[in-house]
DNA sequence: GCCAACGTTGGC
DNA sequence: GCCAACGTTGGC
């Protein structure tokens, strides 16, 4: 079992739409990054966790855990021309691009922000912190997946560590 | 709205 | 293959 992160605008698609969604599930399509297709396509399966991350909006961070529950498979908004994520070069008996579904575990009792992951030492190698990546889905080693789920619970920990 | 950091595109 | 231009991401 390994561990991810996964970023949504909560404009697009929030934490909350994951839980409301039939089944709590959903495909996770429109990604158009070569690296993050590989991590769909060929290392992403079910069983495995994500962190569920809202990014671009007023509070990017952590905000609650998702389930893989469907390994990759061709993305099918890559064959429709009227789609936003439309692409000519993803052919369905050659496709380019894939997602994975996933569902819905947990919403956290907060949102453990951007600023509260970056001031820990434990969480240096994280790739959602290192310079410049804007992965939308990144892996997540089970220390980092430990750490950062042990900090929900520590509700005073976002003014505390930063008081220390 | 600004801007840094990328990835992609296309001329050569 | 190089590299400048451009578009996108995403924090602030």
């Amino acid at each position: 079992m390994r561990y991810w992160l996964m970023k949504s605008e909560p404009n697009t698609f929030s934490i909350d739409d994951l839980q409301q969604r039939p089944a709590q599930t959903e495909p996770w399509d429109g990604v158009r990054n070569y690296q993050a297709r590989n991590m769909l396509r060929d290392e992403m399966k079910p069983g495995d966790g994500a962190l569920f991350y809202h990014s671009n909006c007023d509070a990017p961070g952590v905000v609650g855990i998702a389930r893989i529950v469907r390994e990759g498979y061709p993305d099918p908004t890559a064959f429709e021309p009227e789609h936003k994520h439309f692409d000519p070069k993803s052919r369905p008996e050659q496709p380019t691009w894939y997602m994975v579904d996933v569902q819905f575990v947990k919403k956290l009792a907060r949102t453990i922000s951007l600023r509260e992951l970056k001031q820990y030492p434990e969480l240096a190698e994280l790739a959602l912190l290192r310079r410049g990546n804007r992965l939308s889905v990144m892996p997540v080693t089970e220390a980092q997946w430990q750490f950062i789920l042990g900090l929900e619970g520590d509700g005073a920990g976002v003014s505390g560590a930063s008081d220390a």
